[in-house]
DNA sequence: TGACATTGACCGACCGGTCGGTCATAATAT
DNA sequence: ATATTATGACCGACCGGTCGGTCAATGTCA
């Protein structure tokens, strides 16, 4: 029935690292078919074989990165027992992954753009918002267990909801900054004067 | 001896406009010079005659974009005394900016994405940084001057960039975060749960 | 005033090249 | 032999950029 058999769902997912990488370094659009299958080390045609278009390596691509960073920032977090230092940890792990690859940052303003100019094209938007959410969850979590423990002082869930956009919103916008101005700030120091805030006024921790 | 005579500069600000309109639509890659002579209302041809290269269209386009924010964002915030009253009505006027048409932020992401992927190329970089500078220095002022006065109380000007810095940076993020998720959270709530914790820790005004 | 010369703004057909995508053929395994 | 997988030559569309030529506006001179 069958002849040389391939794990197909493997190999689309090896194509679609490759595009990333190609991707995070170039843009979507001045990246080529050719050059993606060049560095999958297989033929253009094949690339055919596995994605129907480029459009769908893009969408396949930027949903393989989203599920990466989101596994990324769960990482054992749970090995910590302190909700303060927990939280430290979770912008502490965030800063290194984004700050070990600058394509890291290269590659979330290129699926902005897609998400922003092609929304009608990418059908793919459920899935970023699950991860979006998920992502804050993960600081909700951490958040909401450290006010049922008596740690952190909020109002309600709502608040920990709000205190994780505007964080997730802050570290995307400070990341950015940082690149876009040439690295003129001290990175760290800024997230820090972030961080102390927070946690002082925010989250009201008796430090 | 001489025939009809148009202003160039005016003419090129012209076609910098129209470019600047399809490639916050659909971004710089994506956006042909027969698309923006269309725009323009003239031949490709004559777009040659006031540009060297598509990626002069860019430069000038970005630059002009930028000189555009710069100048909206010191609109006239002179007229407000109350240094608490002047900090809210930047915010406001800024969120009012990128609210009321949302090509601002998707061309700001476009902007981020060239400067991140065509560095080399690019030559406007200081333009830019001075932009960011410009943007920064009036948060400054308004905080140092509200320093000066007894409002906001803050250990010096070192600090009053920190909080410019991230401020922006927030804004950035929040803005963009709020396209992203298709607007799945209330973006005048968020940023004022910033700027009630920017003004009660942060600057400590007596509220 | 009107015939003519001179100018530069304007144009779109055209160029070499690259793109995303197709397909006939080859290679490989059963 | 047959079914599956892999391939690169090939295609039409389109790209950024060029160029020879048109034309309206102006200047000159009778």
């Amino acid at each position: 029935m069958a002849a040389k058999i391939v794990d197909k769902e493997k190999r689309k997912k090896e194509i679609a690292h490759a595009a990333l990488e190609l991707f995070a370094e170039n843009g979507f659009e001045a990246t080529s078919v050719s050059q993606i299958a060049r560095a999958a080390g297989i033929g253009k045609g094949t690339v055919y074989e596995y994605f129907k278009s480029k459009d769908e390596i893009i969408a396949v691509s930027i949903m393989t990165w989203v599920e990466l960073m989101v596994s990324e920032a769960k990482s054992d977090i749970e090995s910590i027992d302190d909700p303060t230092e927990r939280l430290l940890f979770f912008i502490q792990t965030t800063m290194e992954s984004f700050m070990s690859d600058e394509r890291h940052i290269k590659t979330a303003i290129s699926i902005f753009q897609v998400l922003l100019t092609k929304m009608d094209i990418f059908t793919h938007h459920e899935a970023i918002y699950d991860a979006f959410s998920k992502m804050g969850q993960t600081i909700i979590d951490i958040v909401m267990d450290g006010h049922k423990r008596g740690v952190f002082h909020i109002q309600d869930e709502e608040e920990a909801r709000m205190i994780a956009i505007n964080l997730m919103a802050f570290l995307d916008g400070i990341f950015l900054h940082y690149l876009i101005t040439g690295k003129r700030f001290d990175l760290m120091e800024q997230v820090n004067h972030y961080m102390k805030y927070l946690l002082e006024a925010n989250l009201r921790v008796r430090m």
